[in-house]
RNA sequence: GCCAGUGUAGCUCAGCGGUAGAGCAACCGAUUCGUAAUCGGUAGGUCGUCGGUUCAAAUCCGACCUCUGGCUCCA
């Protein structure tokens, strides 16, 4: 077969290795792997007959940064080695040591082990100076084809590598590769020998996993490392992390007297302290507004409800395990709310509606509950009872695109206002092969295509999520990037036909007949928990003015200046900012430090010198501060307050 | 829910069989100071809870609870 390579065309065979063809072609280069048709192969593997007329694409060490894959995925294949050598050295038998899956990650590996006794932390340490060793012994890797049979002979020890073959058809080929006396069941690619690893890699954890990630199966022993192509990319992994710490919004919820949960209330249940619930408002007067001024209907419906109608939507019992047991009363069963759409469409059908007041936009700033598992429970983002800023939009099919528009734009709005700029989008279709979702193949194709219409109209990035859907419809997430480049889900827009059909809802047409109306459910926060959370990640504690609990806090260089700097703190609250005085007996300077660390987003000084002025000082980034009128100290403050900046 | 770890003052942490400690914060007093820490004093803890071992437990053992990192799930 002929394969190109640059300009060049060279005469090769199916059964030729990689490694083998690029030393043909470059006898004096070293190579770590190469690409064909832009496929990342290993050197060790046959080129194989689907590589004909492909180009070729060799790889050289310095290229690692681009390809982590490749170390990675050797490095979780030492990690196993390292394993065994440290349980062999207290007599354990190596074919004691089951092994399940050990992939490279986003960034790094992580290998799990049956193994006879719990690991402790402690121990990473010495197993990965027994990797660092490995690395160093520059072992060549070896690659071996087998059948599947004999595959199963040679793993016979090990239940999960003989699952992973059982899972195979009859006459599978399969590859091993080998370093040293370890040899692991694998399809590559991997580097040639291990001295090309780069040594820039750590094991960072362990934790429990279950196999095949199904919790009625065993659970085994996972450790994770990291790695990366250069010791400064490592670092600035690290301080990556570092930085997500400091931003932390447990540590910073608790510190700047946010939030807080308590045992005695209940796990997942979170108490909004004063500061974090005037944030909290703040978040839903600016939505509210902005649905107003977009036809929103705002409705207020209760916490529990009638078991019947979640039976109805069919929330129950499809989503039984993850609510509250339900309550009985009387003869009657209730259920903790765990969605709002039921109580909306009770509202909707409270009369005949016409065809003349579609769409119809309800919103609600809904408490939902959620009996989420306990181990799952994390600070604001995973939450057992949680407002969700919530909104359903019934209207005629005709309307649906535009519908599905405006509520893209609103959502969009509110990310931008967030200062969350970079979005993506992700449409969740239904996975063809399940049977969990209710309503025809016709109105999902409908559905989904329309989504996918919408979407391409905006004109941004997305994705298609095939079986990420809603069990009632096909659905829209929006996936942002926070101030150090995280991703987060965040607003979830969804089509839904099915529900107007299990309530038999229907509006009056033109034609004097009756037609069923189509719902969309949309929620530009999600959850004002989950949001607030990620928006002290994102901004650090420090929010910008409008969200900012404590707006402004004045400090008197002594106390004569008290009165003046209480006048101008007046003046303010006047005009609607939250302001203060600093009265306490601390020096200037260790009152400026407390409104640092309280992070509070305006900081102003008043002495001898404004008092006789009737200025302030503002205190600006880096500490710089610059006088300021009052008159333009109001006007600059509403200016920023209004156009929501910093 | 499962695996592993963790829990000492409001916060950060020391103490690891022999009478509970520090710094910061709080409170009191002095100080009145120009952009990230003024000085002195006072108060604050059934060492997560319950049980066990011991002459003696914050310290050793067990159970439970919280929280953390994962697994799984997310309408």
């Amino acid at each position: 077969m002929r394969l190109i390579a640059g300009d060049r065309s060279i005469e090769s065979d199916p059964a030729e290795r990689g490694g083998e063809l690029l030393s043909r072609l470059w006898p004096e280069q070293e190579w770590v792997a190469l690409r064909v048709n832009g496929e990342l192969r290993d050197l060790l593997s046959p080129l194989g007959e689907q590589a004909a007329e492909g180009q070729i694409e060799p790889l050289k060490a310095e290229q690692l940064s681009e390809f982590p894959e490749l170390f990675r995925h050797t490095l979780s294949h030492l990690l196993a080695q390292a394993v065994r050598a440290h349980f062999a050295a207290e007599g354990v038998e190596e074919k004691e040591i089951h092994m399940g899956v050990g992939p490279a990650t986003q960034t790094g590996f992580y290998y799990d082990f049956d193994l006879p006794r719990a690991l402790s932390e402690d121990e990473l340490p010495a197993i990965e100076q027994r990797m660092h060793g490995l690395v160093s012994q520059d072992l060549p890797l070896r690659r071996a084809e087998l059948s599947r049979q004999q595959a199963e002979q040679a793993f016979a020890y090990d239940p999960f590598k003989l699952e992973i073959l059982s899972g195979l058809p009859e006459g599978a080929q399969v590859s091993t590769y080998s370093q040293g006396d370890f040899t692991d069941l694998c399809r590559g690619p991997h580097l040639p020998r291990t001295g090309l690893i780069p040594q820039s890699f750590r094991l960072t954890s362990t934790s429990g996993a279950y196999w095949r990630g199904d919790e009625r199966r065993p659970m085994l022993q996972r450790i994770y490392g990291v790695a990366f192509a250069t010791e400064p990319e490592l670092e600035a992994y690290l301080t990556r992390l570092e930085e997500a710490k400091r931003r932390d919004h447990r540590k910073l919820g608790k510190e700047l007297e946010l939030f807080a949960t308590d045992p005695m209330v209940g796990k997942g249940l979170v108490l909004w302290l004063p500061k974090g619930t005037l944030l909290r408002e703040e978040l839903i007067s600016f939505l509210r507004a902005e649905q107003r001024k977009r036809g929103y209907q705002e409705v207020v419906t209760p916490h529990i409800g009638n078991l019947e109608l979640y039976k109805t939507s069919g929330h129950y019992p499809y989503y039984a395990d993850s609510q509250f047991a339900p309550i009985r009363v009387d003869d009657e069963e209730y259920l903790l709310k765990p969605m709002n759409c039921p109580h909306h469409i009770r509202i909707y059908a409270q009369r005949p509606r016409s065809y003349r007041e579609l769409p119809i936009r309800m919103s609600e700033f809904g408490t939902l509950y959620r009996y989420e598992l306990s181990g799952e429970l994390n600070g604001l983002t995973r939450v057992r009872g949680f407002t969700q800023d919530d909104g359903h939009i019934f209207c005629r099919q005709d309307q649906l695109k535009e519908e599905f528009l405006s509520v893209l734009d609103l959502t969009l709005l509110v990310f931008r206002t967030l200062t969350l700029q970079d979005v993506r989008f992700r449409v969740g279709t239904r996975d063809p092969g399940s049977d969990k979702y209710v309503g025809g193949d016709a109105v999902w194709d409908q559905s989904e295509r329309q989504i996918l219409e919408a979407v391409q109209e905006v004109g941004l990035e997305y994705s298609v999520a095939q079986g990420d859907a809603a069990f009632y419809g096909p659905k829209l997430d929006l996936i942002v990037k926070d101030a150090i480049g995280r991703d987060w889900q965040l607003g979830t827009i969804q089509v839904d036909y099915n529900l107007p059909e299990r309530f038999n809802l229907h509006y009056v047409g033109q034609d004097g007949g009756l037609h069923r109306p189509v719902m969309v459910h949309r929620a530009p926060f999600g959850s004002l928990e989950r949001m607030i959370g990620i928006l002290i990640e994102h901004f650090a504690g420090d929010f910008p003015l409008w969200l900012a609990p404590e707006q402004v806090r004045i400090i008197p260089i002594t106390d004569r200046h008290l009165g003046y700097a209480e006048e101008v703190a007046r003046l303010l609250q006047e005009s609607g900012f939250r302001a203060g005085s600093d009265a306490g007996s601390e020096r200037m300077s260790a009152k400026v430090r407390s409104a640092e660390l309280a992070k509070v987003a305006v900081t102003l000084v008043v002495g001898d010198r404004e008092e006789a002025e009737r200025t302030v000082s503002l205190r600006g980034e880096g500490g710089k501060s610059r006088p300021l009128s009052l008159p333009d100290l109001l006007a600059e403050l509403s200016e920023r307050r209004g156009r929501r900046s910093a």
